[in-house]
DNA sequence: GGGTTGACGTGCC
DNA sequence: GGGCACGCCAACC
């Protein structure tokens, strides 16, 4: 299941798309799945290529690591990420995820 | 090929 | 506890 000449973007889709519903992740704990901890960055780059690419990924599951909508910006609508993370059971405060620990998905772990 | 960018993370103040 | 600066690596121009 696995291609040899995905690029980055494309191993992100493949992780964001395997994330439950009513679970969140962050940048980092994708990266680290793909043994790059430090290409963080490319992760939330990679949601944004993604959402212009109009491919169906889950990219509002995805927060950064204090579990802060940061990416809310570029979702078109300001709420609309806020409004599928509560719609999946998630408690959105301040643009925050309150309880973000106890639905944190760690590919790492989850995906083993 | 070189410089800039970016939905991050960690460390330090 | 909040805010600022640096580092990271891949894609883009």
């Amino acid at each position: 299941m696995k291609k040899a000449e995905q690029s980055f973007f494309e191993a992100v889709w493949e992780v964001v798309a395997m994330i439950p519903s009513g679970k969140v992740t962050s940048y980092g704990a994708i990266a680290q799945y793909l043994s790059t901890p430090k290409a963080a960055r490319m992760v939330g780059w990679a949601m944004n290529a993604s959402l212009n690419a109009k491919l169906s990924i889950p990219a509002h599951r995805v927060v950064n690591r204090l579990g802060i909508l940061s990416g809310k910006t570029h979702f078109g609508q300001i709420d609309l990420m806020e409004t599928l993370l509560q719609n999946e059971g998630l408690i959105v405060v301040e643009d925050k995820i309150v309880n973000f620990k106890e639905n944190f998905w760690d590919p790492s772990t989850e995906l083993s």
